[in-house]
DNA sequence: ATGATGTTTCAGAATATTCCGAAATCAGGA
DNA sequence: TCCTGATTTCGGAATATTCTGAAACATCAT
């Protein structure tokens, strides 16, 4: 495929920061170039315009279908595979989340109750670092309930949920200080 | 410092967890220790017990400032820095995203609005492309904006907040369909 | 100024990740 | 079955990141 100077720059981009995610380089370009693209692609192609390899392109596909953020379809004469990105991007955010909660959350939280569950045995720690440490279970609990409340939301009621939230800021801050942020940052 | 097995698990396990978030290990075992111990620890204290490098520590110590995630304190007859883990898990919470954002999303939104910008000038490029490249800037200003709303928020009004959006989900959806799943994405 | 103590910088070693290309595997048609 | 073309696997090369130890730097008391 024919990548016009913007979407290079868009791809490009969009592999600089998916690194950042979690995703590696290409895997993220390869969903910022189907994202583009709008239709979907055959991998060889893929592989063609990223000027990466083959098998580089079948990895990355690979870990893309299981974040769910892209989908294998099929043309008719033609026996390849074809690739096409999640275009609505709620739903491809809601997605990554969906992930990551679940390889990072959900082990991290089931660690933390160990501790805990291991402390019991342990006379070697403080009763308050105990303590210190069921805090942050149950603050990633908490916070991990509140995303299961929100997670299916649509994105209307995600806004008006939002809308509240502003509502919800100015109940007990009536008089709007408008942001002064006078603090010397770190020094 | 001596360390209790727990504490050990403790510190091990959110060394891997950090760089998953973009830390690297030895800084989020940094933040761990500081956080278990409770009481602020100098820096050679802190690589005696991770068993780091004195230099490492310095670097890692430099960057979970960056994140606003330790202080720097001290104790009267010790010319030594100590440091102290921020143990408000809100708070923490919230200068990791602060920063994510600020290092991530911001740019992230300037290089896509330099795309839309760019895109008038590139005939090479088709209107849908533009049209999509576009969305996914909105997508990322809307979800930044909401961002900011809350940002502020004490955990006491998040929760206000969060029961309301277990009440909106609710809204239009009386019937509770257990999570069918129908839509076929893009099909 | 000098020495003692504490901190940071930096070049290169150690380690981890990503990527390529060859070979193996798989699927469908003759 | 065998052939053809698509896809995946995998060892090791290329690259990037992290960590160390030594040296440079800063600060304070004398």
């Amino acid at each position: 495929m024919e990548l016009s100077p913007v979407m290079e720059s868009f791809i490009l981009h969009w592999g600089e920061m998916g690194s950042r995610w979690g995703l590696n380089r290409t895997v993220a370009q390869i969903y910022a170039l189907l994202y583009v693209a709008g239709r979907p692609l055959p991998a060889d192609e893929i592989a063609d315009t990223l000027k990466v390899a083959r098998s580089n392109v079948s990895t990355s596909i690979r870990e893309l279908q299981s974040w769910g953020l892209i989908a294998r379809t099929h043309e008719i004469g033609d026996r390849r595979d074809h690739f096409a990105a999640e275009t609505d991007l709620w739903a491809a955010a809601a997605r990554v989340a969906d992930a990551r909660k679940r390889r990072e959350i959900d082990p991290t939280l089931a660690a933390l109750a160990r501790c805990l569950s291991d402390a019991r045995t342990d006379d070697a720690i403080g009763k308050d670092a105990v303590a210190r440490i069921r805090a942050m279970h149950d603050f990633l609990e908490t916070a991990s309930g509140w995303y299961d409340e929100i997670r299916d939301l649509p994105q209307t009621k995600l806004e008006t949920l939002m809308k509240m939230g502003a509502k919800v800021a100015r109940l007990e801050a009536p008089a709007k200080k408008p942001k002064k942020k006078k603090g010397k940052g770190k020094g």
